[in-house]
DNA sequence: ATTATAGTTCGATAATCCTAGAATTATCGT
DNA sequence: ACGATAATTCTAGGATTATCGAACTATAAT
């Protein structure tokens, strides 16, 4: 995963609302969950829900598919976990004096 | 860590120049880097930098102390850790049948 | 004291984001 | 076709954020 892509991930995490959504997500696991019952879990106006779960999937975080009069969501565990070795590769280690020369200055 | 200092730490890390900011300093160790250093790594105005360097300092992602007349700057690895820990705990994985009820319903 | 260096703070502008009601689209049951 | 349910899109406001030059503060050297 390169630094934009992360960034954009993070960004989108970084509201308390699509945090919690997401969370909700991932603890649902693969069923996922309709629109209706994260919007139960929130209790927030649908409309507001609809915007944050819109730029989730912009992100690639969630992926969503139509059930009936239902629309699914299922987290994207591949593209989280590729953000946490991320987060945990490029920045919570990597100190040991082999990493510290980049090629590009910016 | 609670979801809202989660929240807190991964919508400043969400913006690409602190990212790259903070990503700069895991690599730079525990030395860390002056302010600029760091200005001539990202090669945005000062201003900028400082405002960016503030977030971070906010969030606890970064600590300041000064060396004459230059400030240094060093990323809290602890925090940086129990981020990931967080990540990778509570948004990552965990769908095991066990932590599907939630107490508070917001 | 003066000058130079290192950063921050101020101020103003542009841009983005959050929220939520109202209108709209899609699907299902009868 | 009609009504009910599920969710999105439209719209508009208020709030927050990003950017960066200019002015300012802090430290050091002469």
């Amino acid at each position: 995963m390169d630094i934009e892509t992360a960034a954009k991930c993070l960004a989108e995490l970084g509201n308390p609302h699509r945090l919690e959504t997401f969370r909700t997500l991932i603890k649902a696991g693969p069923e996922g969950l309709t629109v209706g019952e994260i919007q139960r879990h929130l209790g927030i106006p649908k409309s507001t829900l609809s915007h944050h779960i819109s730029h989730l999937l912009w992100a690639g975080l969630v992926k969503q598919h139509r059930e009936g009069r239902s629309l699914r969501c299922v987290a994207d565990f591949e593209l989280s976990e590729a953000l946490t070795d991320f987060l945990r590769d490029e920045c919570c280690k990597g100190f040991d004096d082999t990493s510290d020369r980049e090629a590009g200055s910016a």
